[in-house]
DNA sequence: CGGCTTTGACCAGCGC
DNA sequence: GCGCTGGTCAAAGCCG
């Protein structure tokens, strides 16, 4: 998804610091004697009063920043929106010899380097496209049909379920060489012919963190109905917006996965108010925070922003 | 009673 | 060829 050309996302750390070392009191050294200076009119009060000011300016940017987000969270479920249907439309009828058949092999050499083994949570992770991408072309057409999704779950919970917005009946279960969890495996149910397949399985390293690979495409739309998956409830959800981070096969792009389930017409509106609910804020912060800090790509970015910023302060 | 989950058995690919 | 492994099948049981 293109967010950047919808928000400015570059770093304006003109914003806070700068203006904070403008404004906020100076140093103790300094402020002994810039009191000096001034002859101690600066007084408690005002330094307070300052602050006070400075307090409420980061809190109004905060709640800027938090409507941002829900902004781009709606911007980023229309657009899927959007592209999901548009894909259902273009592709009716999907061949479902490619699913079903047993293509270890295949499979292997897309899953490689990305979760298996390493389960590396994190932007070095990016699926396999790149690696793969000088091969056949065949696994293209493979590697198109899969995506992963990372949904962070307590890691107390042990059923492998994610709700998604889509039925799934679950087929089987096993214990991989790799990871102690077990991976379950799960057939979308909500069309007969459908030839969606799901795995889903505890990352290694992070248990709280369930990872979910989808193979295929759905021949069908979107249940317009949010649907729990297998009449259960005991998957870790917020309400009924399931919020998880999830890293696409095209590529290593981080995207806030807030479409699952998929609103319908009247849920888009409804959803602008489950986003306000205060829990279901701290839960975006916290994975966005949490997608951020994994993503090498925005630390490097956030250290030359920095960098660059204390050189040309220093300049 | 229908749909779902569980779980052991089976199958096929892969490496040695 | 054999063993290991991942993926799938299908019977049995559970549940609303």
């Amino acid at each position: 998804m293109e967010f950047t050309s919808l928000l400015n996302t570059s770093l304006d750390l003109n914003a806070k610091p700068l203006r904070f070392l403008e404004d906020a009191p100076p140093p103790k050294q300094e402020l002994e004697s810039s009191s000096i200076e001034l002859g101690r009119h600066v007084t408690m009060r005002e330094e307070r009063s300052a602050l006070m000011e400075e307090l409420n300016r980061v809190s109004a940017e905060n709640k800027k920043l938090t409507e941002l987000l829900t902004v781009m969270c709606e911007n980023y479920t229309e657009l899927r929106s959007q592209l999901m249907e548009q894909t259902s439309k273009n592709l009716g009828g999907v061949d479902s010899n490619t699913a079903a058949s047993r293509k270890r092999k295949a499979e292997s050499s897309i899953i490689n380097g990305n979760n298996e083994g390493t389960t590396n949570i994190g932007p070095s992770e990016s699926s396999s496209s790149d690696e793969d991408s000088s091969k056949k072309p065949r696994e293209e057409h493979i590697k198109a049909k899969i995506s992963r999704v990372y949904v962070r779950t307590e890691a107390s919970d042990t059923s492998l379920i994610v709700k998604d917005g889509y039925q799934w009946r679950k087929y089987g279960q096993k214990v991989t060489r790799d990871n102690p969890c077990p991976r379950a495996y799960f057939k979308c149910s909500f069309a007969p012919t459908c030839p969606v397949k799901k795995k889903v399985q505890r990352s290694v390293e992070d248990q709280s963190i369930v990872v979910a690979t989808y193979e295929g495409e759905h021949n069908h739309p979107h249940p317009t109905k949010p649907e729990t998956t297998s009449g259960s409830n005991r998957s870790l959800t917020l309400g009924t917006v399931p919020c998880s981070t999830s890293i696409s096969s095209s590529g290593p792009t981080i995207t806030l996965d807030l479409t699952k389930p998929k609103p319908s017409h009247d849920e888009t509106t409804s959803l602008r108010g489950k986003i306000d609910a205060p829990e279901i804020q701290k839960y975006l912060v916290e994975q966005m925070a949490s997608t951020l800090t994994k993503d090498p790509n925005f630390k490097a970015a956030l250290a030359a922003a920095i960098s660059g910023k204390f050189l040309q302060q220093s300049n």
